[in-house]
DNA sequence: TTGACAGATGTAACTAGTTACATCAAGCTG
DNA sequence: CAGCTTGATGTAACTAGTTACATCTGTCAA
């Protein structure tokens, strides 16, 4: 019924045609609007506004060799660590005009090296990037592309992509040495998955040297609130004594915190209880918890300053420490 | 000192001037393998590898009209619920090679233009968004752009744009239906800010036939921990009488938990508790919490779906409506 | 009156891929 | 041995923008 059988979408070719002008003069007034006619400059928005036209973001890449995209990789969303840390990521990649793409891992290697792959499809500019354990072929997709790549979450002066994180191995001593001054001798400790995770990895190493001194034992569960409640449950099933629990992310100090209340066990009249993270319920809990605080919201903001700061000038980024700090809360008390 | 000056990144000319065949060749050899000759194929290959050529995105773009990118706006990464949402969207996604991009809103509907508009500009194919409150200008980018465009968290049958999720309205019906039933009259609602939230919005509207018969006191607050927090602080302070507090998202049931637990109020002898949402971390809590379970997973699950289907088929899809189920644990009880 | 210059606009060549069509050789059939 | 088919490859025209350079008009000063 229409004139025009194929009713495509319109391009600049299109809308110059309508608007009497050449291709030129329509892109100007996309992008230099001052550079064109005030007369001129009117009607092309009209015609624009008339054919509906949009741009095509991948003609202009294509142009500019910008997409204006970043590609995030962490190991899940599940965890309110990751999801906090892509906020402020977001937020500030999205002041510089960046926009970021999400990729979950699932503490896989293989899956993060797949996933990597399709975000250079897809044209990101740069790549973000959990921790330091990564397959040989991503490192060669990562050699190849040339993209700029920062690794998070992990400190590590000599790792031969910039770092931006925390110094795990300390985060965990604050936590350990906290107790220790505190009193307590015999403790648990109840941390994530080591497989593939060099952030547990470098928190159980923190612990090594007073390991030999006093009694820790160690359970490993599932990063969740119901890990953090298993590794509970296994615990009393050793009966072991102790009189403090050092959790390696709040998330299981929480799941920790629910059992021990379940089991009838006061925290911290009977068991004191330490996190690491610092996660914004943290400090609502009942009793607070006390932890280890990580900034995982600066992390994003820094991350975000460095790849803007590459992308723009093509300086590699210094590794960035962030400080671990010890928040001291209502879950842990000092033994006589 | 190296013969080329210049050393930008290899394209596909490059590639063929040196492999000696012609870009058709090397095209070939990038997607459709089968149809170049085992020796042509490793030659250009070999070629690929040592002149590090990767295929640049915008310009596939170009010819495919294709960026594999999905858009999603969503108020916030730091609710467990969004961000389990996302989980499961990216996913579903990932499975049919779709990638996603995530801009957060912060709730307010001209962030959300501003956001969409630069997702549009990135050229995503489609997008997802929270709620089906947004601002006029945006509804005309979405017209102007003809993206699809698919609205979660809320179900409405009529909304010009597809929706998928869950009649709210009948969410928190359910759970004031359960403490009624339960016995309970004197109730306190605490629920997140009414302002351009249609989803806080359509949850009142579900009590509004209750209110008339019942007493029920409401409390606004931040959707967080602490603003479950200083709800309780609040309700306390009007000293008014109350058996059972219905919160509209599991965060604040939380909140409100925590803060009982340090006024010394027992959960569920003294008060009884109900959520909405049903987090990963509801079952686990002490006492576990009684909530209205919204399948949010699923919902990742079918948008992810429904816009593969449109952008594969041109199908627009049905609304969809998820279904909210009443979780019986053990933060409410009978009143005799 | 001429030259210089600014302002507005157009032409065409770029960007980096994909792909329809043409070409050519080799193998097979009648 | 002509004629047909198949397989492998090349040429060139697309995709949708940007932009260097050319052109044209009009104003102002010398």
């Amino acid at each position: 019924m229409e004139s025009r059988p194929k009713k495509k979408r319109a391009n600049l070719r299109d809308v110059a045609k309508v608007a009497g002008v050449s291709v030129a003069t329509v892109s100007r007034v996309l992008n230099s609007p001052k550079a064109v006619s005030e007369e001129t400059r009117l009607r092309v928005e009209e015609v624009i506004d008339m054919l509906h036209f949009v741009p095509s973001a991948a003609a202009r890449a294509i142009n500019s060799g910008r997409t204006r995209v970043i590609g995030a990789l962490v190991p899940t969303l599940d965890n309110a660590i990751f999801s906090r840390f892509l906020a402020a990521l977001e937020k500030h990649l999205a002041m510089h005009g960046l926009s970021l793409v999400v990729a979950t891992t699932s503490n896989d290697p293989e899956i993060e090296t797949e996933k990597a792959r399709g975000l250079v499809d897809i044209g990101v500019e740069a790549l973000i990037v959990s921790g330091i354990t990564h397959s040989p072929e991503f490192d060669k997709l990562m050699e190849q592309t040339r993209l700029p790549v920062i690794a998070t979450s992990y400190f590590e002066e000599n790792y031969h992509l910039p770092t931006v994180g925390y110094d795990n191995a300390s985060a965990s001593r604050i936590a350990l040495d906290f107790l220790l001054a505190s009193g307590h001798q015999k403790i648990a400790v109840v941390h994530g998955p080591v497989k593939n995770n060099d952030r547990t990895q470098a928190r159980l190493s923190g612990l090594k040297a007073a390991k030999l001194a006093h009694s820790l034992q160690m359970f490993e569960t599932d990063i969740s609130i119901q890990g953090g409640s298993t590794a509970i449950q296994n615990l009393l099933r050793t009966k072991t004594t102790f009189t403090a629990i050092l959790c390696f992310s709040d998330v299981l100090a929480m799941g920790v915190l629910f059992e021990l209340q379940r089991q009838q066990i006061n925290v911290p009249e009977e068991v004191s209880l330490i996190g690491i993270d610092d996660l914004p319920s943290s400090p609502y809990t009942f009793p607070a918890i006390t932890t280890v605080h990580l900034p995982v919201a600066r992390m994003g903001e820094v991350a975000a300053k460095s790849i803007v700061r590459w992308l723009d000038s093509q300086t590699v980024p210094d590794p960035y420490l962030l400080p671990a700090e010890l928040i001291v809360r209502h879950s842990t008390r000092k033994l006589e």
